[in-house]
DNA sequence: ATCAATTTGTACCGATCGGTACAAACCCCG
DNA sequence: CGGGGTTTGTACCGATCGGTACAAATTGAT
């Protein structure tokens, strides 16, 4: 019935909400509307393949929305505000919660650590090649980047720990006004 | 057999390991060394019991070694030098994961949100108030102190993430030298 | 309209889940 | 040595887990 985009992202947000040891299938065939049959016909490596693919739509919106931007960008400057505005948005100021942060922290890591690594080491390198381009020396091109994405994920962490976007929306601010000077 | 302080340190590598949800009360038992009978003697209320209280160990510990140190410190700005180097001994250079910021990711935020909430909120507190002793405004201090709480949450996934402690160690330094600037 | 191929719902599988019941083993005080 | 209270292992509970089998329903090409 529904995509096969739609279906990822409906299945993104039940890994969010219950993480993947607590997504059972009965959840998310409910989320999804789709029954055991219809899932295991369009993933028949089941809850792995499942949250194998969510990763890589994941990392393919990544790519196309923040790092090919900040690689290709005339103004890298620009580009890395955009990017402050693409990450304020995604992960709605903290509310939502980063699917592969969390799987880092998690048991799950060793089975998707490659795609992990990558996600977040072609971030930092995209961000610090925008970084570089606009001024900066690589050392401090490459600090930045990583403080940066750093920074990320720990206000998403603090936000929600808090409950207080206002946390991830400080941080983000302050990291803007850091990677303009 | 053992003390009822080692088997809640055991209780927090497996819940650290596999997360609330994976571990398992098999597992549990197998990494404690004690049966079904034993465990349930121990915490009646089951597995959320055994998490609530690992959780307060936890935060105990905290206030214990950090957040008191840093409240009660004649210099404060040695005792911001010594909560650093508590936090990288205790989160092992980001080889440790932090199990309230695990919570506070995942979906157990609920069930234990104001355990966390606590933690977080009297960590920032206490570290914002060793920073005004040692010289700097309110406005300023406070926001250093959330910055750095941030820091070290961000500093463990992209650790974990990268698998690279050094990447742990890294934000450490940086973030000694503000904290003493 | 027909028929093969795909998509779907449902029943079912063994394993494991968190939790309980309870009797045997153990401990400690007399 | 005795006996009351606690600690322990084990058998067991219903529920749910991820996954499979498979027949009915649906689809698409001709």
């Amino acid at each position: 019935m529904t995509g096969r985009a739609e279906t990822l992202q409906r299945l993104a947000e039940v890994f969010r909400a219950h993480g993947y040891e607590g997504a059972s299938l009965a959840l998310i065939s409910r989320a999804t509307g789709l029954g055991k049959g219809s899932l295991y016909n369009l993933f028949p490596g089941g809850k792995a393949e499942m949250a194998a693919l969510v990763l890589a739509e994941i990392d393919g919106w990544f790519e196309a929305n923040l790092y090919a931007p900040l690689r290709e960008a005339k103004q890298p400057a620009e580009a890395v505000s955009a990017m402050f505005d693409a990450v304020e948005a995604y992960f709605r100021s903290g509310r939502r919660v980063c699917l592969v942060g969390v799987v880092a922290l998690g048991p799950e890591r060793d089975r998707f650590g490659a795609a992990v690594r990558s996600y977040f080491a072609r971030w930092i390198a995209a961000l610090a090649g925008a970084l570089e381009r606009s001024g900066r020396n690589t050392a401090v091109s490459n600090a930045l980047a990583e403080e940066i994405v750093v920074q990320v994920q720990g206000a998403i962490v603090l936000a929600r720990a808090l409950d207080d976007p206002a946390v991830f929306s400080r941080a983000m601010t302050a990291l803007r006004v850091k990677a303009a000077a």
